[in-house]
DNA sequence: TTCTTCTTGCAAATGATTTGCATTTATGAG
DNA sequence: CTCATAAATGCAAATCATTTGCAAGAAGAA
């Protein structure tokens, strides 16, 4: 079972101690399908329509619960909302298109400059956290 | 007239059309001296001691026109409350400590990393977003 | 099916930041 | 220096994302 099915996510729902509902099944569901992270209220949305009831105090509570099960992450992209995606294990950070509010995923090229700032400062690095802004080519062409 | 001086700062307050008031004096004096980013409530509170009336908005509303001036640089380290610094022009980053909230400040190790993501991705770069989380030696000690 | 515990819906609270509006003040002209 | 005027402030209320309390509802173990 891969990470690109829901069954993955929801059987690691499940050994986590956490109850499958009708709720984190949806929120599972359109978080696997989505192609970046989304909001909770981008969440909340698109279920509305589809879904019998829903909150999104609800949506809340379950992305949190999953972030403390290391099922979800959180980021800080600076568009007033918080962005959550499934964990897919790999580090790395987040092209914006201030335009669009497309995504895209990049790599870290911080290994060694963390390093570098251990030993300058003494600190123990905990994380660090990293995007950037731009502009896609498609906003680009149409100014 | 030099940077770590007020004068200084007052003198470009008024050069960019904004007006000197007793508020914004000591908001540049608070930011003058500190050794850090502060968030407006941290301003607040450094005077309204000391002031004769304040108010949390006229910092936010100060702090403001500052940034569109460019005079002040807003930081989010991710601690709640955004973090306002003067615009030395200098450009940098951030190593939070978690433990007491000591800010240092960083130099820039993604130069070529932004060239490589431009030359892949074909975006416009306008600027990235980098902070580093960790524990300063201090707090390390004291735990 | 039953019982227990975890989740949800709903509404109200929170906390940072912003805004409307009447009043005050900085600044430039006279 | 005095005055007029636009800009800035105080104060209170509004916003907006996110969180929380609580009663009712639903998972899942037995
Ligand atoms: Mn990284
Ligand atoms: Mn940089
Ligand atoms: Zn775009
Ligand atoms: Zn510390």
């Amino acid at each position: 079972m891969k990470k690109g099915q829901v069954e993955y996510w929801e059987k690691k729902t499940r050994e986590c101690g956490l109850r499958l509902t009708r709720q984190r099944k949806e929120i599972l569901q359109t978080l696997v399908q989505a192609t970046g992270p989304l909001s909770a209220r981008e969440i909340f949305l698109k279920l509305k329509p589809v879904s019998e009831s829903f909150e999104l105090s609800t949506v809340y509570r379950s992305l949190h619960s999953f972030m403390e099960r290391g099922l979800v992450r959180e980021t800080d992209l600076g568009t007033g909302e918080k962005k959550y995606e499934l964990n897919s294990g790999e580090h790395g950070h987040h092209l914006v298109c201030v335009g669009c509010g497309e995504i895209l995923f990049l790599g870290c090229p911080l290994r060694e400059f963390e390093r570098e700032v251990k030993e300058k400062t003494r600190y123990e690095i905990i994380e660090h956290r990293l995007n950037v802004l731009g502009v896609c080519p498609s906003c680009k062409g149409s100014e």
